[in-house]
DNA sequence: CTGTCCCTGATT
DNA sequence: AATCAGGGACAG
């Protein structure tokens, strides 16, 4: 499940594959919901293009063209984007892995859910955009052309103050959780490191955020950059879905603290870890230390 | 502000 | 065969 951190190792990854290349072809699968812009819309921006660099909001992607037009990515639930010269084969799921050429260095061959290839006029490695949910996006927005779901997104996690979450949750009296998952107010945190950021704080999920004092605000704040940066580090939280562009997995994962780990005994106290839903998303708690 | 839906694969 | 997973747009 890409959340920002995810999507930061990718960026990391992915731009010295894009920065100063020029795009010679485009494939994509048939159109749908994926392509907020339309594939041969895509072919005839994309191609001739040199990216010029990859910035990331939140969860967003966003590649700058030669040309002032900026192509957007979300990688959804499930999307992938990576190198078709694949440097980890054995960190592939085994069923994407049956997508690897045999002989030769181990290269990515686009499958049934691989909707974006980006060739380039040097003829060096591709760029995949696989998502087998469809859940994610692609988007050209052309020069001075601003998005609406861009203009919407809050401070970037990784700049975001406590202050700032205070505030919002002053007026607001939804569970503290579902603010945190709001990314209008803070842009790049997802289901699992708002559970791991609230265990840290010691906050329960489902408090209404107007009952979140401002020093617990910053305590959340904190929580939510360090874990994220942690996850960085290490490359990545994986659950199940995510890939980082070089093909291994996350490593994250053995550090979650309550996200999945309901019945299991809190790591602080032995409680057991419970699991309620908040705003639809499964949330994990320790009853014993988050008040 | 909450609920529904988009989609597919894994699990029950 | 039914249920679950959930980011985010949208309807109500």
């Amino acid at each position: 499940m890409p959340e920002l951190p995810e999507v930061e190792v990718t960026r990391r990854r992915l731009a010295p594959l894009l920065v100063g290349r020029t795009i010679a072809s485009v494939e994509t699968t048939k159109d749908s919901y994926f392509f907020l812009t339309k594939p041969p819309t895509l072919q005839l921006r994309l191609v001739g293009r040199t990216v010029r660099q990859l910035n990331r909001h939140g969860k967003y992607l966003l590649a700058e063209l030669d040309d002032g037009d900026r192509l957007l990515l979300h990688l959804g639930m499930t999307g992938q984007l990576f190198s078709s010269a694949v440097t980890s084969p054995r960190l592939f799921s085994a069923k994407t892995r049956s997508s690897l050429t045999r002989e030769g260095p181990p290269e990515f061959k686009a499958d049934k859910h691989t909707h974006l290839c980006l060739h380039f006029t040097d003829g060096g490695p591709s760029v995949l955009f696989r998502d087998v949910r469809k859940f994610g996006k692609v988007l050209l927005l052309k020069s001075g052309i601003e998005d609406r779901r861009l203009g919407k997104l809050g401070v970037d996690a990784l700049r975001a103050t406590g202050r700032a979450l205070f505030a919002a949750a002053r007026a607001r009296k939804v569970p503290i959780k579902t603010l945190l998952l709001d990314q209008a107010v803070i842009a790049g945190i997802g289901n699992i490191y708002a559970d791991e950021a609230l265990f840290l704080a010691s906050v329960r999920p489902g408090r209404s955020a107007r009952r979140v004092t401002a020093s617990e605000c910053d305590r959340i704040v904190a929580a939510a950059k360090r874990v994220m940066k942690r996850s960085i580090v290490t490359g990545g939280s994986s659950i199940s879905d995510y890939v980082s562009p070089d093909g291994s997995d996350g490593g994250y994962q053995k550090e979650r603290r309550v996200y999945a780990r309901k019945g299991l005994p809190c790591l602080v106290c032995g409680t057991l870890i419970r699991r309620v839903v908040i705003a639809t998303r499964s949330t994990h708690y320790c009853p014993a230390c988050q008040v």
